[in-house]
DNA sequence: GACCGATTTGGACATTTGTCCTATAACGGC
DNA sequence: GCCGTTATAGGACAAATGTCCAAATCGGTC
């Protein structure tokens, strides 16, 4: 893997778990085990490794979705992969919180411009998850079920982070499944 | 009102708007009116502030759910000041998130010590909630339905600030207020 | 009016950070 | 084996930041 790619990952981890503004050059040349100088052969300002990093992030989160599309028979299913995310992640998430939720946020408290080019993550997900909807027969309401659904991961997220408390996500997870089937069933009527 | 209070408050504000790393002394001072100097005179340190302006909210925070404890008639009607304020701050939510769950965020990736303490918000709204179940008659699952409400909070405050839509969450703060609704009603059988 | 503690000022200080530049090393084509 | 491009190293630089201090100012008491 090339230098450039290595810094992005490198820097991609460091931003979710410590921050944008709070992760420094240095930290990130540390991490890749190159000097501050080289660094800067590659991005000629910090706002250039978010974009690239949040880039890097779009491009992963596209592929995750469209693994999942190819993976589930059905909508539900496949929403079942999306909400399963929580238990996967369960520890960086205690950690860290959710990458997108958290990297919005700070981007929008920093009045940073990339928080567009972020907001996209979000979009990705919302559009992903309205068009399972719209295949399992909910066409009028899918982009509502879909925010609704984001929403409650994000809160999960959160008050996972801020807890650090397993058998919360899991009781959540566990109705939001609750919640789907029902969505699903509805729709078959 | 004394500099003390006053330097407590803009800092209060400062941090709920940029973030607490990003909001340096010399933007407090500025906001205040006062010189970096004089700062020092009341506060040894970055983290003294984090601390007084972290005692404050939990003060303010314990007031208002007095308030609404004596205001409420019933349990539900107090549980459903707690929904509203997503619609009576809108406008901050939208901008910079809700402040208990941005600041735990960011302490828990900046490793703060102060985590704990701002974790307490969280708590006073947990507990709070939770008594309200259990007066409704859900003692057993008190708890679980607090942290239920409160995740779904979170979750629209992230996506209202991430996507500044007001029909979003007013949906959503209708779907809440129906789910109330119908715990109330389960309760009373 | 003199005195003393509380308050405020303005700036010094070391460190960190983002940015930038020049010199050196690595590498591939002729 | 030479040479031009690419890549890396190392450090310079200004600005910002948290911290700290000595001097000045204010306010009340005797």
């Amino acid at each position: 893997m090339g230098t450039r790619e290595r810094i992005i990952e490198a820097a991609d981890e460091l931003f979710y778990q410590g921050g944008y503004e709070h992760t420094s050059f240095a930290d990130i040349a540390d991490a890749v085990g190159i000097t501050r100088g080289n660094f800067y052969y590659y991005f000629k300002a910090k706002d250039e490794i978010l974009d690239a990093v949040i880039a890097a992030r779009l491009a992963n989160t596209e592929a995750m979705l469209e693994g999942w599309q190819a993976a589930g028979e059905t909508p539900a299913e496949r929403v079942r992969s999306f909400i399963n995310i929580l238990i996967q992640n369960a520890d960086k998430i205690k950690r860290s919180g959710c990458p997108v939720g958290t990297l919005t946020s700070e981007l929008a408290k920093l009045n940073h411009e990339a928080q567009g080019a972020a907001g996209q993550l979000f979009t990705l997900f919302r559009t992903w998850l309205a068009r399972q909807f719209t295949e399992m027969g909910h066409a009028q309401h899918a982009d509502v079920l879909a925010m609704h659904l984001l929403a409650r991961s994000q809160g999960v997220a959160t008050l996972a982070n801020a807890f650090e408390d397993d058998d919360f996500v899991r009781q959540e997870v566990e109705g939001m499944q609750a919640w789907l089937e029902r969505i699903a069933e509805q729709a078959q009527q």
